[in-house]
DNA sequence: TCAACTTTAGAAATAAAATTCCATATATAG
DNA sequence: CTATATATGGAATTTTATTTCTAAAGTTGA
């Protein structure tokens, strides 16, 4: 089926003048129109049923009621799609209710992330994963959590990858990072004083640098040469930090499956050395 | 607007012969049937328009032409919930395919873990959680990155939480726990040699435990007392575990969220109280 | 500028479809 | 076995959709 209203609005421009008010009124109150009579539809565009069939025809349509039938699946399939914000935890929520509006938020963050992010940009950043002799990777929290993440995933492939639990290391580690290096430093505030003197020294260093941040300016992301942004998400329940690190895990996945993609077969290669032995380390 | 097909089939148990085979013919056919006359129904089902009619308006429409629109809206709604497949990555995929890929997959394998999950299951390990002295939980590669974010969760709500980077530790930890206890092992595949004998461990120590794994039996799964599951995942570009690491995160927000909302008001206070001090671990 | 032609639009006629009404058949209870 | 309720389909009616026809408006070209 043909979706009525995309159709209608490309006609729009070599439409009538008599057509172009009932395409008018049409996308102004698809779900009425959708219930009414061509009759009735004819009344309160001030045309004729005769227009109106033609207006169908000419677009694709058997008739009236076939287009009609069309609008109406239209409805249906726009409503289904349509991403419900996600309700605040309450005092009285079910076992069931909190099951679902916890996952529906961590999917709306994943939704939103997708869209925060410049296919550019991720491209330039996966180039750069390519071109660096040493992948240094810095976090704090549950920050560092993901660093490790990526870590675990960059090692099988056998990228040389660096993190480091303690806070000191890391900054060691920036600091004698050479302009081959890549440093890639994650922080969903960009705020954190830690996160922000290891991005300084990665710029002292003149290395190569990418901060994963949420959207908007922040001091890390301004120190590091490349950006990627996670969405912005407030708490469920006030909980802190809950869907961003998993925005942030797939921004890492992203990333890996891009510099993998670069190196097709070798990857795969690599991964299927590292599957052999029973996975022990990717439980 | 109603579900014609559940209606129908709710009314099946009260309907007259005519009317069955009325609703069997429209059950059968649905797509058809939503694009066909009365006339060409009733013929079909070797009834009349009059029985089509009458079935129609007990089961709360206004004729057919209403009954008809609302199997149109239905079939669309279905259709736009069902979750496309995602394709696997290509060599030539671009970056926006990958970005676009990486996402559904994830959001796919959170869609997936919710309907694994058992409500009643989860309350029980909610009260288990609430009941419990101290938490430990247990997990190696990226599962462990898991269990150490379930910590950094549940202290800051002060919830006495254990967790060690070490194997050995783990296992001692294990052996040490007291009845009042709870203990959950997080392992994707479930067979990880190092986390059964964890499960041993608990078992022996005759502490509560719960074990977060794939769907399917397995052993951790069976020698723990509870049992959550993640959605079994296919690799994208054969990665091992991928989408599983967010899914695991998504039960552990979920456990979390249950958890504090047992204790609504003094979550929120604790919540607040690790939040003033600029969220340093927090990142 | 004005005829020839094309495009557009609506009224009326027609066709199709839905709905109602009614007669009849069938089952059910007394 | 009759009275009553219920179920069913055919015909009549109404509603709705579609076609046809005519007229008006606009466009083109000599």
């Amino acid at each position: 089926m043909k979706m009525p209203t995309i159709r209608l609005r490309e006609y729009l421009n070599q439409a009538s003048v008599t057509e172009k008010s009932i395409i008018d009124y049409i996308l102004l109150n698809p779900e009425s129109v959708s219930r009414m009579t061509i009759h009735k539809l004819a009344e309160l565009t001030y045309s004729s049923a005769s227009s109106i069939i033609r207006l169908c025809k000419k677009n694709g349509y058997d008739g009236f009621k076939e287009f009609s039938k069309a609008l109406v699946y239209e409805l249906a399939a726009r409503k289904a799609h349509q991403v419900k914000p996600v309700d605040e935890i309450t005092r009285s929520d079910s076992t069931q209710e909190i099951i679902d509006k916890v996952t529906q938020k961590n999917i709306l963050s994943l939704e939103d992330t997708k869209n925060l992010l410049d296919a550019e940009e991720v491209k330039r950043c996966v180039d750069l994963l390519h071109r660096s002799e040493i992948l240094c990777l810095f976090g704090i929290g549950s920050s560092l959590l993901v660093a490790k993440d990526a870590q675990l995933k960059f090692l099988r492939i056998n990228k040389k990858t660096y993190v480091s639990d303690d806070w000191h290391t890391q900054l060691l580690t920036a600091t004698n990072m050479s302009p081959n290096d890549l440093g890639i430093i994650i922080s969903y505030s960009g705020q954190t004083h830690e996160m922000i003197e290891c991005a300084k020294a990665i710029r002292e260093a003149g290395a190569e640098s990418i901060s994963i941040t949420r959207f908007g300016n922040n001091p890390v992301k301004s120190l590091c040469k490349h950006h990627l942004y996670v969405a912005a998400n407030e708490s469920l329940f006030r909980s802190g930090a809950m869907s961003s690190r998993i925005s942030l895990l797939n921004v890492i996945d992203i990333l890996y499956t891009g510099y993998n993609n670069r190196q097709y077969d070798k990857s795969l290669e690599l991964l299927a050395k590292t599957h052999i032995r029973k996975e022990p380390t990717l439980d």
